[in-house]
DNA sequence: AGTATGATTGCCT
DNA sequence: GGCAATCATACTG
């Protein structure tokens, strides 16, 4: 069984690109992580800019953590806590291809198609069954399991400006795993 | 207490 | 490409 070996006291941009091709499940169900985003404390797009509050405890509470939140009022996006205690920092989990447990993640999502199941925050969410309730769930430990890449293989990464935001919005710390076909959109 | 705003998605033209 | 859905959070008064 392979371990994921990742160190989430590791700045958000490290863990991001570490990230990929990595896999994520929760109760067995999920996938290879093909696109990510990393939020800082000190950068004006991240959630934890302005500093710690009920909503984003969880970024300043301990590293390899989830931070979920809800979007605009209807998804439950995924993020891992990096750096430390008191550090506000994070990793949002943007895309995966669907690798185990298919049926309950098309079962979730009420659709079929595997390249539209987890790509996008908001529907990686959904299939996976996200929601309040994950919040600041340690990532070591049931629902959860992380499982490094397969033989520690390199990855071919992508990069460029973050989605959705409109701070820091030339910032390039979104990352992906070039050629996938499973990202939310091009690079 | 009222209002503005999203780290999005899916459906409509 | 445009826009509605939908609501928790943060900000203003």
């Amino acid at each position: 069984m392979a371990t994921s070996g990742i160190d989430f006291s590791q700045s958000s941009d490290t863990v991001a690109q570490a990230l990929i091709g990595m896999t994520v499940l929760i109760d067995g169900a999920g996938g290879r992580i093909v696109e990510t985003e990393a939020y800082d404390q000190h950068d004006p797009a991240s959630h934890s800019f302005a500093g710690a509050t009920p909503r984003n405890a969880a970024m300043f509470g301990p590293p390899g953590r989830a931070y979920v939140y809800r979007s605009y009022g209807i998804h439950w996006c995924l993020n891992f806590v990096c750096r430390e205690e008191g550090y506000g920092a994070g990793v949002l989990i943007r895309a995966l291809e669907p690798t185990h447990g298919i049926a309950s993640l098309q079962a979730r999502r009420g659709l079929d198609d595997l390249r539209l199941l987890c790509a996008g925050p908001g529907r990686l969410g959904q299939a996976l069954g996200i929601d309040r309730s994950f919040n600041n769930l340690r990532l070591d430990e049931p629902p959860f399991e992380l499982l490094g890449r397969p033989h520690a293989e390199p990855v071919a990464l992508l990069s460029g400006p973050r989605v959705g935001i409109s701070k820091a919005a030339d910032v390039p710390w979104r990352f992906g795993l070039a050629g996938s076909r499973f990202l939310s959109r091009g690079f």
